[in-house]
Order: structure tokens, then sequence, then C-alpha cells
RNA sequence: GCACCGGUGCCCGAGUGGACCAAGGGAACGGCCUGCAAAGCCGUAAAGCCGCGGGUUCAAAUCCCGCCCGGUGCUCCA
């Protein structure tokens, strides 16, 4: 059974899905104003891998994440670039999927955008202010912290606490009754985009659009709701307290991803100069940020740099040798070993341990290779099985049969030399041989059933 | 200042009371294999105790207290 961390609590607890056999998954998408960065790769892995996972227990998964598309960065980048917030939205929009697709991210069934949903967001604000836990002001419709039983218990704070700290940095709106009140619906300024509403034109605050998105969606009470760490407050304690107010049951169980950490000296400075995802993944294989982001636990801080990718596109690389091995062996079919298969779910079952799973995985990697150097088929088939089986959970696809493309008629050319050379024992010319392909980035592999290359 | 998450070997990074685990990956070194390599497999003495100092316990990297350091958050306009 699967245990997770639910952020409300800070405890590890039992994951029981409010409708038996499915599982609703809502977890905050981009705000698409810029270009992906290594942020929300890290958290829309997390989720991807999550939300596999489920799925691989039997359970019958709806994942919704949504795409902010109207908000003050929005506006600002918009005008700066002499274009229109849709436009823009939509620009960026397609930048983060392409990304994404490039990082081998299952698409969630749903993905809403919140200008699609105004009329919801304002049937809630309506709620509230029926049920007074909001008022209107000239600026705009607040809600009324105040009125809410338990507000500060995602940030784990008393209103108190975060009142003290809001009044030490930042000075208070005079519209607004309590500093930790915050905005459902912003009156209009010139220029900016508007939609009709009870309490004039204007348009939504940051928080509404994920509540009328998710419960629209998913339904009252629904099991997980997910995002980055610094999501939690005020953007997810803001939810909660618009659903709560609205006397609604909110999200189950709330689970976030920690960040990630840039050395920022070493990155801008060093060769790989990478700032935005799509750097990255032009630098790296897509494969071993997803590799990396597994090897570490997802509440965890993590640093993704040229060092960390190195070694992972090393560790990568040991499991695309193994798939290569695999392909070339002519092993039986056979189901997945069932001792892995278990280790993994132990693993993952523990508060989706991914770095002990991938534990699992080299254990079962190093284990069939000895089963195969000791001919014993049988077992290293089950154990392939199991290495492929289990990574295919995680999203990690392996690499094997194309160790060589026929794609460079010259390697093939010289690769079938240097075997000549070899055969007559012509040890020099054959080392020349590979010397040459090794400055041309080609690495040699002799075995048993003869020599393949693949590029370095 | 307040809250939360962290500080583990050469590096990354699991592990939250004990029993064949301080996992796994990377790097390094030695061996087997190889014409030599690569890949693969085997092994590696000083992680002497898991940021520091106390404490609880038969037993702590794992629990408690204090401290130091790092990250994140602390309302619309960020």
């Amino acid at each position: 059974m699967l245990r997770l961390t639910d952020s409300l609590t800070g405890d590890k607890v039992e994951f029981t899905p409010r409708d038996p056999g499915k599982a609703s998954v809502y977890w905050c998408g981009p705000t698409v104003y810029d270009a992906p960065h290594l942020g929300h790769a890290r958290s829309t892995l997390a989720f991807d891998i999550l939300v596999r996972y489920l799925r691989w227990t039997g359970l019958d998964v709806t994942a919704v994440s949504n795409i902010t598309d109207i908000d003050d960065k929005i506006i600002a980048r918009a005008a700066d670039e002499g274009t229109t917030e849709p436009e823009l939205a939509r620009r960026f929009e397609d930048v983060f999927i392409a990304e994404m697709d490039r990082l081998g991210i299952a698409h969630p069934d749903l993905r809403p955008r919140a200008t699609e949903y105004v009329d919801q967001m304002i049937s809630i604000i309506s709620q509230l202010v029926d049920r007074n836990m909001a008022y209107t002001t000239d600026s705009g419709v607040y809600y009324d912290v105040d009125r809410l039983d338990g507000y500060g218990a995602l940030a784990g704070q008393s209103p108190e606490q975060l009142r003290e700290g809001a009044g030490a940095r930042v000075e208070v709106d005079d519209d607004k009754a309590d500093p930790l009140d915050f905005a459902l619906w912003k009156a209009a300024k010139p220029g900016e985009p508007a939609w009709d509403s009870p309490w004039g034109s204007g348009r939504p605050g940051w928080h509404i659009e994920c509540v009328a998105m998710s419960l629209d969606l998913l339904g009252d009470g629904f099991d997980i709701h997910g995002g980055g760490d610094d999501l939690v407050f005020p953007h997810h304690e803001n939810e909660r307290a618009e659903c709560l107010g609205c006397g609604r049951p909110f999200a189950r169980l709330w689970v976030h991803n920690g960040m990630v950490q840039v050395g920022t000296e070493k990155m801008s400075k060093s060769l790989g100069n990478f700032r935005t995802l799509a750097d990255l993944l032009d630098s790296w294989d897509p494969r071993a940020l997803r590799l990396l982001v597994l090897q570490t636990h997802y509440r965890k801080t993590m640093e993704i740099g040229e060092a960390t990718l190195t070694t992972a596109t090393a560790a990568l690389e040991r499991l695309d040798g193994f798939a290569r091995r695999i392909a070339g062996s002519d092993l039986p079919d056979s189901a997945a070993d069932p001792d892995a298969v278990g280790r993994f779910r132990t693993a993952m079952d523990d508060d989706l341990g991914t770095a002990a799973a991938m534990a699992v995985v080299f254990d079962a990697v190093r284990d069939a290779n000895r089963a195969l150097d000791a001919e014993d088929e049988t077992s290293a088939a089950a154990l392939a099985a199991a290495v492929f089986e289990l990574t295919g959970v995680l999203g990690l696809r392996l690499g094997g049969a194309t160790s060589r493309r026929g794609d460079d008629g010259t390697i093939d050319e010289l690769v079938a030399a240097r075997s000549t050379a070899k055969a007559a024992k012509d040890y020099a010319e054959a080392d020349r041989i590979r010397d040459d392909l090794t400055a041309r980035g080609i690495v040699i592999e002799d075995s048993a059933t003869g020599t393949t290359w693949r590029r370095n």
C-alpha cells in the first residue's frame, strides 16, 4: 500500500482513494509567461512518476494539470513585447508542452486553462461572498481570512505568526481589512484583459482558478493535490481556504516536491552554460535528467549541474549498455523476476522511494549480467524483463537495439576493416583504426558475437 | 524574526531505533576476461561512526534539547 507524506500534517499517510480503484490527481502547472526552467522539469517529472506508478498498481487515474494563462507577469511581458496576452500565453504553453515531451512526460488527461474557467471562478467567488467569507472594495473582492478556522494549516503557522511576517515586510493595502486577506477578483485597470462579473469588470485572483478547475474536473474531496514546495504558501493555503470557505471538502492529500538548486556561479561560468530547460536538453540526454531526478527523493532539494548530470549520464550508459547486451542476446520470453518487482514495489510504496527503486533496478542489472556470464538464460531473462518493466514504470526508456544505426557507412567500413585486420592478427593496424574511430567519438565493443559500435 | 525541508563516504545520494546495508550511482585502484582495450564480472584496508554539543535508551545516522550552516516560503502590485 502506497504511503505518501501529506504536507498538511507532515506525516506519512496511507493513500486511500476517494473512489476505490480510482485516483484523482491535480498538480499546478506553469504560468506561461516564459520558457520552462529546471524547476518545472523537476516538478513535472515528480508528478509524472507518481501518476505512472499509481497506474501501474492498477488504479484508474485521472490526472489534471492546469495552465495559468492570465496573470500579472503575462500582462507585463505581453506589454513589453508589444503582443497580446493570449498570443504570449499560447506561445509559451506550446513551448512548455514541447519541452515536457522531450522529457518523456505523459500528458495529463486534462490540461485546463484558467481563462476557460472564469465563469466557474465567478460562481465560487459568489458563494464566498454569499457566505460572508469575502468582502468587496473598490479594488476588488477579498477573502476574509478571519472567517476561516485554521487558516495557515498548510503553512504550519498561525494567522498571528503569518501576520507578523507580513507586517514586517510589506506595506499593507488600504483596501484590505487584514493584511492576510487576499484577492479573489481584481477590478480592471485600463488596458488589461477583463471579464464581466457581478463586481464589475475585472479578472480573477491567482488562487481561485485551481479551485475552480480541480473541483470541476475531479469533484469535491479529490485525492491528491500537488505542486512545488514554493506553492505551499500562499497559493495552496489560499486555494484550500477558498474551497473550505464554500463548505466543500478539498484535496485529501497534499504532495509537494522539493526545489532545484543551481549553483549559479558554477553554472553561468562553466562550459555547460544552461539556464532554461531547453538549453539543458540540447546538451544532455533528457533521460539523464529523469534518472538524476529519480535518484533523489522527490521532497529533497536537489542540485542539477554539470557534475551531477555527468554521473547520471554514466549511470544511464550502464543501463543502455545492458539493454544493448540483452538486445544482442537471444533470451526466451519471461515474466519479470518477482523478487525484483516486489522489492521495487516496497521501495515505491514508501513515499515514492524512487532512489531505492532505482537501486533495485541496478541490482537486477548486475544480477542479469552475471546470469548472462554464467549462461543462465532463464534467470537472465526474468531479470532483464524486470529491468525493462520497472524502468518503464519510472518513465525511463532504455535505448537498446539502436546501438549501430546504418546512418554512417564510413564508420561501418572502418569497423569492418578493423575486424579484418584483427582476424589477420595485424593488431597495429586494428588499433590504428580504433584510435581513428575514437577520435571520431565512436566507441568499439567486441563480443563473442562480433563487434558493435556506438557514438560516445 | 517566524515556519518548513535539509546537513551522510572522493562526488551525487538512499537510509528515521538494532539483526547478512551505512543501499544504489559515479570516480579511483587491484583482479578476471581481452591480442591490447571497451563492456561485463569480482574485490578494495582508513565512512571508526553519518554538521557541532549535550541527553533518552540495553541499543541512535535514525528520538529529545541547544547551537552552527544551507535552501524555500512569509498577502494583489513580486
